[in-house]
DNA sequence: TTGGAAAGTCAACAAGACTGACATAAAATA
DNA sequence: TATTTTATGTCAGTCTTGTTGACTTTCCAA
């Protein structure tokens, strides 16, 4: 049988209980919407969506990423990827430089309109977790960043903090 | 302008810099992808998809409520829960008992079936989060819980504290 | 009793994910 | 050098899940 948190011997594991977890799987429902909200609004004046948020916020958070870079990061098809790419690159948010090195490769970078969108973007969405962060305090900060990394897989936590290393 | 986090007087505040923020706003996207990851593989096999699961755990654990009830809750149109609700029923996974008081409401109910599926698909998503939480550790998660409440919307965040009350 | 509001259904459409097949160019390797 | 692999892009088609608009049934209140 599955540990449901029941008081083992000294320690108090309540907070392991089928009733906590579930809890916290609401709430992490309930957040994401709240979290995806302001960008998505904004991303309606633009006719792009959610998908065109995460690339222009990669390409901003890593310039001169490649397109297979991008595809590790964003966990999409190529084909899916690129029908925003193409988009984005057409619209004049985003530049595709063509590698040095490697020719094959496409290196991608915002343009001044891409990044003042992203600006946009990720100001507004900069603003909820201010608040959120504000209301909680550094403590509770620390306690949600370490479990929301416990729940990520493997690779996306260690690309994650290779990106945050970078950075 | 924005505050941007600097240490104003005593307190310090370098948790609410962009840079901290906006590794909070990454852990929180890769975070969502782990959390509904183990789901998501398991639906593949029922052809159904995070709508048809999101519907069947929120009967399961408001039993009875009305379509209205579980679109507040949802947050997507009547019709794209509506197409949800008809397969559901159809496969019989779902009950939809109309309503004694109002013949207009359908009062929504998990068969057997339904509740089997509801059982796979939490257990995989709550295993997760039982070994995220574990290896956070209790103050940890109380940080997160607390971080989450403060990223919903008000409303969502009376809505989920009425239904853990209830529930 | 009648007209509007509410609950739910049906139809059609769009975004954004997917797979599969294929093309091109460049790099790596046998 | 010849062949294979890699990186990228494209076309076509499908699926899920969101959307709007139009409609029926039921309830309630003026």
């Amino acid at each position: 049988m599955q540990d449901r948190g029941q008081a083992t011997s000294s320690e108090n594991l309540l907070f392991l209980t089928d009733d906590q977890l579930r809890k916290g799987i609401e709430a992490m429902f309930f957040a994401y919407r709240g979290f995806t909200a302001d960008p998505d609004r904004i991303l309606e004046n633009y006719a792009y969506g959610r998908a065109h948020h995460r690339a222009v916020h990669f390409i901003n958070r890593a310039p001169g990423t490649t397109v297979n870079n991008l595809l590790d990061i964003l966990g999409v098809t190529k084909q899916s990827l690129n029908r925003v790419l193409r988009t984005l690159v057409e619209d004049g948010l985003v530049e595709a430089r063509i590698g040095n090195r490697d020719k094959r490769e496409r290196h991608l970078f915002l343009t001044e309109k891409g990044r003042a969108l992203e600006q946009e973007l990720s100001k507004a969405q900069r603003k909820r977790m201010r608040a959120a962060y504000r209301a909680a305090g550094p403590d509770a900060v620390q306690g949600f960043r370490q479990v929301l990394e416990a729940i990520m897989d493997p690779g996306m936590r260690k690309l994650l903090n290779t990106m945050t290393d970078a950075g």
